[in-house]
DNA sequence: ATTATTTACGAAATCGCTTTCGAAAATTTT
DNA sequence: AAAATTTTCGAAAGCGATTTCGTAAATAAT
């Protein structure tokens, strides 16, 4: 069986296609008889419009694209779930495109998705690192081109459009003052994004709960680590030097990593060091002790981001007012924090 | 700025929308004075060609569909992850479709899909669970319908098409023959797969590692499990009932999870119960204690899948000529085993 | 029986682009 | 200067559908 098209079908039937189109959508303008022939005919050798074709006529795909910086990234795949689950909901599929953190890949991705394959956008940029207008240009391109756009997470913050942001702020406020709580009196931070702004906004919130607590902020303490870099070398120092007994981590799995790390040089934690990670993932709760995280709610992320991309599709709504929602985090509490001391 | 077409940078130049389309291509049908500004002028205004009727035209949208039946599935993440690679490297992009282990989810993607929306599908069907003729009908369309197919791990038997699986005979076979040669006497399989083909496979492999032994099958050994079951009520009938000192079980998230509960049950593991998993994922590297694994190399099927789809999307070769590759598996020896006794 | 309405269908435009072919205009050849 | 070529461009078909509009034929109204 070879693909039909509305003009095999006329062909077939010596009839005109738009006969057959109309017979197919079950137009009045045809007479049963005619209708009845057709349609059997259309579903025996089970005929499909062509895709391709209607979106040219509607100038509309029914489908989004998701761009996002890496895919083996727990709290990027939650997101992706989440817009999977109300894109599906509302008819839309998804196409969806992994950055590897690559700035050249992103603006190939976006060029490809850019020019018509998809009705809206919905991305977390890896420009948002060093957010100079060279970076900005490809992602301001989308926006010139009129095409819905929601950026999460990692935003721009010179591009006008929709935004979902985590409250990282707080996070960081929150999370350090837990372990402020629970009597840890030097805090570290490793940080695997520290260069991105949401890297720089959490530790902010950390510095802000230090100042509640009269705690002088020391910049030694704050670890940069590469992708490459060897995370066990690199601790040794901190550990050293200083006397930790607190640490913050910026993504699941370098906390993860932090820990055994820690645990394999004889610190019990959470007791002689507390340790928080960002991202609530998988593994997390498996491992020993299960560790306390900051939840971003990716899912909940993923499908604030669809709605609000495919209700700026679907209604021909000013561009313009464009909204930024914060979504709050929660702190997952686990073991491998201390409990807060009662009274 | 607007939405360029060919049509309006014509009407700029006065000029037909043939020669507008020969300029941006470089044709040397054209004057190299009109070129120029033709080109110019559409690099000032952002001009990209609408890739759906160049998709109409070409008959080919340089995309691929994936259809999996769980994305927090670390295994399928793999596979996404190694066809992205590959798909990428070869000018194609890809299209990911989720059906959560819905069939009606499932008919309605290949639905979607094989209406043109991609030049060919890679795909692991949740109608592989039951392989009925009811089943097997929409992806069986798809075929009909000339659109190049490439199965992988939950494959079906009547589809003639490409296919990349899991030797996961060979997988239950060593991984059991493991448990074996280091002494464990009586081995439980625990499966969330109970009715699919691959699950029956490696338990095929169990029996037969069994066998070889002279050790006899007992059937109360294989538990089952469902996705709202307890597992951890389950897993107290088989523990109280027989002597167990070995697991085997068949995904990754429950093997943390069963090692979770042993362990909460005061066994050491692996002194009292060896626990070998399946499907190498980022969670049994870091669980303590970590755990031996069945590696299926997700990433590399997944390249597999894309290389094998794109050869038969790009050349003419005759359909038929099918071929299955068989991924071999690897043992991933950690901390949840015993050694191999020496001598 | 004649006119007015429906009924039932086809022609053609359109979506945005590529590509073939034909034909002026400019250039070269004789 | 006439003929032959080459250069440069436009018209039109085609990809596969939808949709508007026009028009015979069939039915209804007078």
């Amino acid at each position: 069986m070879i693909k039909l098209t509305l003009k095999d079908i006329a062909n077939h039937f010596s009839v005109s296609i738009s006969t057959v189109s109309k017979a197919l959508h079950d137009s009045h303008e045809i007479s049963d008889k005619l209708k009845n022939k057709i349609q059997e005919f259309a579903k025996e050798n089970n005929y499909r419009p062509n895709k391709v074709a209607l979106n040219l006529v509607n100038r509309s795909t029914k489908s989004i694209g998701v761009v996002i910086p890496d895919i083996l990234n727990y709290f990027f795949i939650q997101v992706l779930y989440g817009v999977e689950k109300v894109a599906n909901e509302r008819g839309y599929s998804i196409i969806s495109c992994v950055t590897d953190h690559s700035l050249k890949k992103e603006t190939m991705t976006l060029e490809m998705l850019s020019s018509g394959s998809v009705d809206g956008l919905i991305i977390s940029s890896v420009a948002s690192e060093r957010q100079t207008s060279k970076h900005i240009g490809n992602v301001k391109s989308i926006v010139d081109y009129q095409i819905p756009l929601v950026m999460f997470d990692r935003v721009l913050d010179d591009i006008e459009c929709d935004k979902v942001i985590v409250d990282d702020f707080e996070a960081g406020f929150k999370a350090t003052k837990y372990l402020l709580e629970t009597e840890c009196k030097t805090i570290a931070i490793i940080t695997p994004i520290h260069k991105t702004k949401i890297g720089r906004l959490r530790i902010g919130g950390y510095k802000r709960a230090l100042k509640e607590r009269g705690i002088p902020f020391d910049d030694k303490l704050i670890v940069p680590i590469g992708a490459k870099d060897d995370l066990d070398f690199i601790l040794s120092f901190i550990l050293n030097d200083k006397n930790i007994d607190g640490i913050l981590v910026l993504d699941e799995i370098t906390t993860v990593k932090t820990m055994a790390i820690i645990k394999a040089r004889g610190y019990h934690v959470p007791n002689d060091i507390a340790i928080i990670g960002f991202t609530n993932g998988q593994l997390s709760r498996y491992v020993t002790p299960a560790l306390t995280m900051v939840s971003q709610h990716g899912a909940y992320i993923g499908e604030t981001c669809a709605h609000q991309l495919i209700d700026r599709i679907e209604s021909l709504s000013s561009p313009g007012n464009f909204e930024t929602k914060v979504v709050k985090t929660s702190l997952i509490v686990r073991d491998s924090t201390r409990k807060i001391p009662l009274g």
